[in-house]
RNA sequence: GCGCCCGUAGCUCAGCUGGAUAGAGCAACAGCCUUCUAAGCUGUGGGUCGGUGGUUCGAGUCCACCCGGGCGCACCA
């Protein structure tokens, strides 16, 4: 309802003489200051050079108050304009959720501009834990948030397969197996401890032809490194489907190896000038591009390191015609932001093709105290072990509720309690609670439509339940730009406290004909906002509890 | 040492991109069940926004320098 009250203002500043300033319209904090307020006067102040009490003024000559939009408005402070909104605007914000349904909150902001969101990424050498969990549903939030902002989304999964990494699990994996064998066989430096590969050894052993697998290693290594890999990958999807996060495409680092696509981007280097040799290596001057030093593309053994690969790789996201590509990291990955910018900069792309969105650590608390996790003795909480204790939903919302830049204290006990504190529970209780209405009226909610009285709404409550609702498409947009789920959840938060306290004040059921008509339709405008944002994240939006 | 992120109520964190008297949840205290879920609602107390300067009509928000914490600084991935 602010969308038109908006271009409203935006017209007048034209009149005025400054059109395309920047103001801000926005809900005040404080009681008393009218449903909606704008800067906009005093913005105008600074090209009009003048008052902006005056010029305050002159916008509400301009805006015809009490016709349509505004039902009064008034000068405050500074130069604030404050708006109370017509009743006529609040009955189209309810009849417009309704209308719209499960899109409300959708926009064409991004123009279908195609964005390319990689997360989660993890090596296929074990299974996925809880920073992957994090990762997971910001990155799919993130997708979700763009997707309902009018952009083209991929979500896109990197499977690391070609790296040294892979070589130390089949080394290990192969430990596993003479063990299994009755061998003392250690498992070598920098191999993984964990106890799955004492599960995946035995699989190995029983399901793979007996020649395969036989010694040496080096014979053996071809059917272990694809035996791992399967398992691994069908783990880690099967996961990832519990979690409700699908992937579209899946990328391949071993693909990214080919030959004539690594030649073809070193060449494209070199016809810039930007590489050299120097102590047998191949290097890119990152440095022309911001980063801290130069970077080996190619090491003095011949092979590649890390980096040229998936500077191939992100070349192709461009050249698979994305406008945009953001990839959700894990901290530790920080320190490789600049050189991967560099990369991508000295391909000539524009800098706001490549984003990173940081997720950082994740600890877990339970019973009360920080579960210890060590990533070397293979010691750490899993997503599975995680989605066994809360379930999937509260794992997602929150990971989903904090921001991703900032380290995050997973609270087990919190998440699985079925209580008020849990602001998972809270929210989907308020929605369980919209549709109990409906479903001790014995109605169906898509059936509940057509004009209802304001008169009917006699409470404050009604009014400004709507006023919230009304909200909601302005937090999806912000948090798409910022990336930001988290403003969701906690508009949400709001909301459902607001559902909360209307659903113990304002009766619904019973009450005379108009008015529980008018909350009729005013539950089921909730009920949708409530499951809109739900969905949005990735939650369900349960009837009952 | 250098770079990035962070520092807001006792605790966990928001703060709409520079706006009005800095908010919410826990925790503490005090109330509220003839109810469509008490699995809930309402009220109260609680702050030098890490510090010091600066930018301007106006700073938690922007800049500089300190203090304190996290992460990163490979011919690893």
């Amino acid at each position: 309802m602010s969308d038109a009250l908006r271009e409203e203002l935006e017209r007048i500043a034209g009149v005025l003489g400054a059109p395309n300033v920047s103001f801000v319209l926005e809900r005040p904090r404080g009681e008393g200051h009218g449903d909606l307020a704008t800067n906009l006067a005093m913005v105008l102040a600074g090209p009009l050079r003048s008052k902006p009490r005056t010029l305050a003024e002159r916008v509400l000559e301009e805006l015809k108050v009490g016709h349509g939009l505004v039902a009064r408005a008034e000068i405050a402070g500074p130069g604030f304009i404050n708006f109370w909104l017509s009743s006529d605007q609040l009955i189209k914000t309810v009849e417009e959720i309704l209308e719209a349904g499960s899109d409300f909150g959708r926009s064409t902001l991004g123009n279908g501009r195609r964005v390319n969101v990689e997360f989660v990424s993890a090596n296929p050498t074990g299974p996925l834990h809880v920073g992957h969990g994090r990762g997971a549903a910001l990155g799919d939030g993130i997708a979700s948030l763009l997707e309902w902002t009018g952009h083209d989304v991929t979500r896109e999964f990197y499977i690391n397969d070609a790296g040294v990494q892979v070589g130390r699990v089949v080394e290990s994996l192969w430990a596993r197996m003479r063990q299994a064998l009755g061998e003392d066989f250690p498992i070598p430096d920098g191999g993984y401890h964990g106890e799955y590969l004492i599960e995946a050894a035995e699989r190995a052993l029983a399901e793979l032809p007996a020649a395969s697998i036989a010694p040496p290693l080096e014979a053996a290594a071809p059917a272990l490194r694809e035996f791992i890999l399967r398992v691994q990958r069908e783990e880690q999807d099967a996961l990832l489907l519990d979690f409700g996060v699908r992937f579209d495409v899946y990328g391949s680092e071993s693909a990214m190896h080919e030959a004539d696509r690594i030649a073809r981007l070193l060449e494209q280097f070199r016809d810039r000038g930007l590489t050299f040799e120097a102590d047998g290596a191949l290097w890119l001057r990152t440095t022309d591009f911001g980063d801290d030093k130069d970077r080996v593309l190619r090491k003095s053994d011949g092979t590649y390191t890390y980096l040229l690969p998936d500077i191939v790789y992100h070349a192709d996201k461009h050249d698979r015609g994305f406008d945009r590509a953001i990839d959700v990291w894990g901290a530790d990955h920080h320190g490789y932001i600049a050189r991967m910018r560099a990369a991508l900069a000295a391909l000539g792309y524009p800098p706001e093709f490549f984003e990173v969105a940081m997720v950082q650590l994740v600890k877990v608390m339970k019973d009360g105290e920080e579960v210890r996790m060590s990533k070397r003795a293979g010691d750490f909480v899993t997503l599975r072990d995680l989605c066994d204790w809360v379930g999937a939903d509260a794992a997602r919302y929150f990971f989903l509720m904090r921001r991703g830049d900032t380290p995050f204290i997973f609270d087990v006990d919190l998440a699985r309690a079925r209580t008020e504190e849990n602001p998972v529970f809270y929210v989907q209780m308020a929605h369980a609670r919209m549709s109990g209405i409906f479903r001790v009226a014995d109605i169906d909610p898509e059936r509940v439509t057509g004009p209802f009285e304001i008169a009917a709404l006699t409470a404050p409550e009604d009014t400004d339940l709507i006023k919230t609702l009304a909200l909601f498409p302005g937090f999806v947009e912000r948090a798409a730009e910022g990336r930001e789920p988290h403003r969701v959840t906690g508009y949400l938060e709001d909301l459902a406290r607001q559902v909360h306290g209307w659903y113990h004040r304002c009766r619904v059921l019973g009450e005379p004909p108009a008015t529980e008509h008018a909350r009729l339709v005013l539950a089921r405008a909730t009920r949708t906002v409530l499951a809109n944002g739900l969905t949005l994240l990735g939650l369900t939006a349960p009837d009952r509890m």
